[in-house]
DNA sequence: TACTATATAGTAATCATTCCTATTTGTCAA
DNA sequence: TTGACAAATAGGAATGATTACTATATAGTA
């Protein structure tokens, strides 16, 4: 809560009633939600609260740096030629994705702690950045 | 090709000029692109073939296997809380996300490679399979 | 060639996302 | 404490990707 206080201060927002209880509703959620499924548990306490109102401000959290939007979802649908092992450098300007192969990424280990969540079947290593032509 | 032509006969589908030139599209493909993308590259040779028709073959060849989906894109927008450098485990059947920390995921060197393509700003490891709940 | 199950073209429906605007509200200075 | 005003919200409409529908066309087979 206090993160929240600092940057909405830092940007210059307004502190509202549902601004401060989209936050708590999205600290307390464990399974990386959807904009509709924050809208449902947040309007139990604002039963008027709409649903452009959740939407523009999970993405404003995610502009000043309070919450983040998982990598790839949202965007639309998109098709892979390469069946080989590989792996993706993503430009988060242009959303070009580039391919890369690198052995060692392939033999990564898997982490004991992930047993728990069931048996994986694929593994796969993603590089954020800003492509050459992006950086102009 | 010699895929193509092999699956389509193990899966009883039919050759059709569509499918073929889809196919050879993709091929060609270093975008990951979009379903837009190939039916806008496949009206070049085909001017009357129909938005759905590329779009269901796309994903029929992802389900026979000769092509992929990119994973994550395409699902609706997800948002994240956990602003500490962490790795997700996704189930594909339920579309579950998990987090998990893993101190040697988060050291992995840059390979050179990917140098040409840009600057690096993220780096996550991505599991996919099948989540505890999902194998009943 | 003729038959039949599949596949396609064209179009409509759906649904997440984004945009619009009149009204309300948080903030700040008086 | 109050009033002014920029910022934010509610409600609804527009957009655009995806998915569904159906009459017609076609690939594969005998
Ligand atoms: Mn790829
Ligand atoms: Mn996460
Ligand atoms: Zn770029
Ligand atoms: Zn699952």
């Amino acid at each position: 809560m206090e993160d929240f206080y600092q940057k909405c201060a830092e940007h210059g927002l307004k502190i509202t009633p549902q601004r401060r209880i989209i936050y708590e509703e999205l600290m307390r959620a464990k399974d990386h939600p959807t904009a509709d499924a924050i809208y449902k548990r947040v309007r139990r306490k604002l039963p008027n609260i709409s649903f452009d109102t959740v939407y523009r401000t999970l993405h404003l959290f995610s502009e000043i740096g309070i919450a983040k939007l998982v990598e790839g979802y949202g965007e639309d649908r998109r098709f892979e030629p390469n069946l080989d092992q590989h792996h993706h450098f993503r430009c988060l300007k242009c959303h070009a994705i580039y391919d890369f192969h690198c052995d060692s990424y392939d033999e990564l280990p898997l982490p004991e702690v992930v047993r728990k969540y069931g048996l994986v079947v694929g593994k796969r290593v993603v590089l954020e950045g800003i492509c050459l032509k992006c950086r102009k």
